[in-house]
DNA sequence: TCCAAACTTGGCATATTTGACAAGTCAAGG
DNA sequence: CCTTGACTTGTCAAATATGCCAAGTTTGGA
């Protein structure tokens, strides 16, 4: 685990939160939706693609969304 | 888990953070000082106890000092 | 009680996330 | 073609995370 840069990180959340929407078959504006509260799609789109570096609320919050949990989310083991 | 407050879930992480550091006989400088990268003793702080809502990136970093992946320094299961 | 280390808290400046909106790209149909 | 849905990208304003410094508080030991 050779100390992630902060852009790959971001990166890699992204791609698998990209992965878990698209296996529910969710567009972007459907999480968008299905998370707690206000979410903007546009927000979704600058995520997955690792554009932005989101904070742990919205990454509970997205988790929610998913109907997974925080840990399961951010669990980048494998990558 | 009937939908986390924000605040709510910044203590409850916040306080895992101190028990983890503590775990590992830190002091708050101890932890900043191991954190890769520039990161502030005040921060840590602020995240312990609960006021503010920490980045991806910097969790991952904390989680780096900790020696512990970023899925368990975030498994909250059982708060 | 006194001291020092550890921690908290406030203010300030800067950087960045976020929400909102608009415009653009792209692919699949009709 | 043309439209529609899905997504990307740019800009802007507001909120906030962060680094930094200074001052205050708490705690544990001598």
């Amino acid at each position: 685990m050779p100390s992630l840069e902060k852009s790959d990180l971001q990166k890699i959340v992204g791609a698998r939160i990209q992965k878990l929407r698209e296996e529910r078959g969710f567009t972007q504006v459907d999480l968008a939706g299905k998370i707690e509260g206000v979410f903007d799609t546009t927000n979704v789109s600058r995520l997955e693609s690792g554009r932005t570096n989101p904070t742990l609320y919205n990454l509970h919050r997205i988790a929610e969304a998913l109907e997974i949990s925080l840990s399961e989310l951010l669990d980048i083991s494998e990558e």
